[in-house]
DNA sequence: CGCAACTGAGTTGCGCACAACTGAATTGCT
DNA sequence: AGCAATTCAGTTGTGCGCAACTCAGTTGCG
């Protein structure tokens, strides 16, 4: 007798995923209650950080995240004071997103969060990289199986 | 100059492990749809399946879940006609949840699923139980570092 | 017994996620 | 040029997930 096919909740790896997944968020919420931020909003933050001045289109595709989630969001982010958005003069379309200066600066309160989040993790360096891959290929494989039985 | 630290969006496990958590969901909303189920609803199906006529307090401890996700998922359920729920007789602020003929019946037409699931995650048995075994222990360790932070 | 402390379920409010849609701006095709 | 198809951001509606709260019911303690 496999595992495979049981119905029992114990045997899910999904459910593992869906309780870890919840765990980090949930010491996210913690650790980013002092600079006021969400985990999305930090990930956006992240994203900024790394490059300032994208497109919300260019956002959406890193964060995996459509204009329903992102765009509440960032005005959200820019009623908090840390982004500015202006629509892009050659395309009245898009939206650029730019960092204000307090956006910038909220950078400096963020740069101990990766270690916090790494500690608690108890994993090390080599640990992280090889869950990381396993990760990516996992949903790699799983929303290439979506596309094909549902295709966008 | 190590990974850790970095504000790279790309590093962070925590990123992966969001990502992969969506990505799973996702293929679960395009599986579940024959059966008219979210995903958390499918976890307390499953539950249910597994043993049934449980306490709420009893399916939260089970999935993590307080009442103020439980309550309203569960009157869902309800009104799909997939459980019924009534008071304790000899504890009145209990509440019992137990399957529907219908909701007995349902698990027929879930018994697939796990197989679909695993499928598309493209892991063997080994392969899965590792992982299973790994989410299960960040889990923990996160959770264990959460509780630490800020005592419950 | 009497009453304070606690427990269990439910409600409210907020912020994702996501589907479905709107509407304006742009592109592409003839 | 003209107009249909596409693109982009935003809105609406639904269902979590969680904090904070309410309220009835139960327990425990003097």
């Amino acid at each position: 007798m496999t595992d495979t096919g049981s119905l029992r909740l114990d045997d899910q790896l999904c459910f593992g995923l869906y309780s870890a997944s919840r765990a980090v968020t949930s010491l996210y919420r913690v650790v980013l209650a002092e600079l006021d931020l969400t985990y999305p909003q930090y990930l956006v933050m992240l994203a900024l950080w790394e490059r300032d001045d994208r497109l919300v289109k260019e956002l959406g595709a890193e964060l995996n995240l459509d204009s329903g989630t992102l765009s509440p969001l960032l005005k959200r982010l820019e009623a908090a004071g840390l982004v500015d958005r202006t629509r892009q003069a050659d395309d009245e379309r898009s939206v650029r997103v730019s960092l204000s200066d307090a956006g910038k600066a909220l950078r400096e309160k963020a740069v101990g969060i990766p270690d916090v989040i790494g500690e608690a993790m108890g994993l090390d360096a080599a640990g992280l990289a090889r869950m990381r891959r396993e990760l990516d290929r996992l949903t790699e494989s799983v929303n290439a199986y979506r596309e094909a039985l549902s295709p966008a």
